[in-house]
DNA sequence: CAGTGGTCTAGACCACGAT
DNA sequence: TCGTGGTCTAGACCACTGG
């Protein structure tokens, strides 16, 4: 026995699999069909209509633009977080258009998770860079990166839009010894989802990053915030 | 201005820190009041509540047994899937007490995926195992794992719901020279969900895995579904 | 058996996006 | 301004769990 909210979750689902294929003239732009189109079509409710949405966003199939609609989700970017191949390359090699936009940018103290992977002591501060990452003018990417003040004074500003590990390389000689990723599935909430057109507590994909140079001193801490449909990690070993 | 369901959703979450950090009487046994009972408590409706526990499993914060009830999340293992390290001893380095049950053991053919990752021609068939594990009586892992028939006859059934990478390197030789990871966050439905007393839709986290011995042919195809809360990866490099 | 979550009905109003 | 999704009300019945 089927429920309804599947019923509908599978009748989208060969859709999207024929769009994908190039085999379908449904959706116009990948858009989908409105919510009370829906609702029409399946003489059922928003609720339920919803229900299934929600499954298709689950499993990357769909993604929303906060109150504009549901649209298809494109191929998602392979990304391996071990190699250090910088975004604008990355996308490139597989036929995406990147874009990278600088929130904000601020010397502050920084919060304490920080403080700790960086080895702050005292009134060392923190630059914190906040940017916002699209694909084909899709947002995927809301990061958040702290570096020690001490280690890079006056960071050059025309180039904290492009690729930030070439940039330290250049300017500051940087050598990467040592990464550690952690990544969990999480939330997004307040700016994070805002920026990324996601509703409050829409699902994601968090990676917290910290980079050691040299003698394995930590010279960067991230927080990526990545559109969950948008990604899959590819981790090659031994 | 704050909506109800995030207003529940803060209440609960600052419960659950409490909680987690020792200092807590709320919640026997790690279960949450009912969604009624929450209903009465904050004068709301079902919808609303559900909304507000569904950001809180999405965070990880929570889980849900299916029709049993919503509970505190443990700490979620922490898993480096580039190294070896089996599962049991993992689970005990981290205090958490491991169990694993054979679901299912067939020979077939396989799907196309499956047959193409592990180059099968002709009538070659594969062996699936279907295993789901638990931590501290949870389940948290459906696996499903494809062996060539030929590479390994006569698998020691008594031995398939232990480690299966210590059985194939004392029973076979087998020497792992590469490993492929894929990573993705996606939904489970069916026999999965149930499995994971997930529902129908639930987000997870998917690991495809591809690995190779000798002069790289692929040995073994597993596709991993986690539940989301209870793990975290871990992915050091260089 | 009672109590839980899972699913669903049939509406409503609001905030925001596009035009 | 209109159409979209976001949020919410106030219920209902069902499937399953546990005692």
């Amino acid at each position: 026995m089927l429920s309804a909210n599947i019923e509908i979750r599978d009748y989208l689902a060969n859709l999207i699999a024929e769009y994908n294929a190039g085999n379908g003239g449904h959706f116009t732009a990948g858009r989908l069909p409105s919510e009370r189109e829906l609702v029409e079509q399946f003489s059922s409710t928003r609720i339920t209509v919803r229900d299934a949405l929600t499954k298709l966003e689950a499993e990357g199939l769909i993604y929303r633009s906060n109150r504009r609609g549901w649209f298809v989700a494109p191929s998602r970017l392979v990304y391996d977080p071990s190699s250090r191949v910088n975004f604008y390359l990355l996308a490139a090699q597989q036929n995406k258009t990147p874009a990278t936009q600088l929130i904000s940018q601020r010397c502050i103290k920084g919060p304490a998770e920080t403080r700790e992977a960086l080895g702050l002591v005292a009134k060392e501060k923190v630059i914190e860079l906040v940017r916002l990452r699209s694909l084909n003018g899709r947002p995927v990417l809301f990061e958040t990166i702290y570096l020690p003040e001490q280690r890079f004074p006056k960071l050059n500003k025309a180039r904290l839009e492009g690729s930030l590990t070439v940039l330290m390389e250049e300017e500051y000689a940087v050598q990467i010894c040592h990464e550690d990723n952690r990544i969990r599935v999480s939330a997004v909430y307040d700016q994070v989802a805002e920026s990324l057109s996601l509703i409050n507590g829409a699902p994601c994909l968090e990676v917290t990053r910290i980079r050691y140079e040299g003698d394995r001193k930590a010279f960067e801490f991230d927080k990526e915030y990545w559109v969950h449909s948008a990604i899959e990690l590819s981790i090659p070993s031994k």
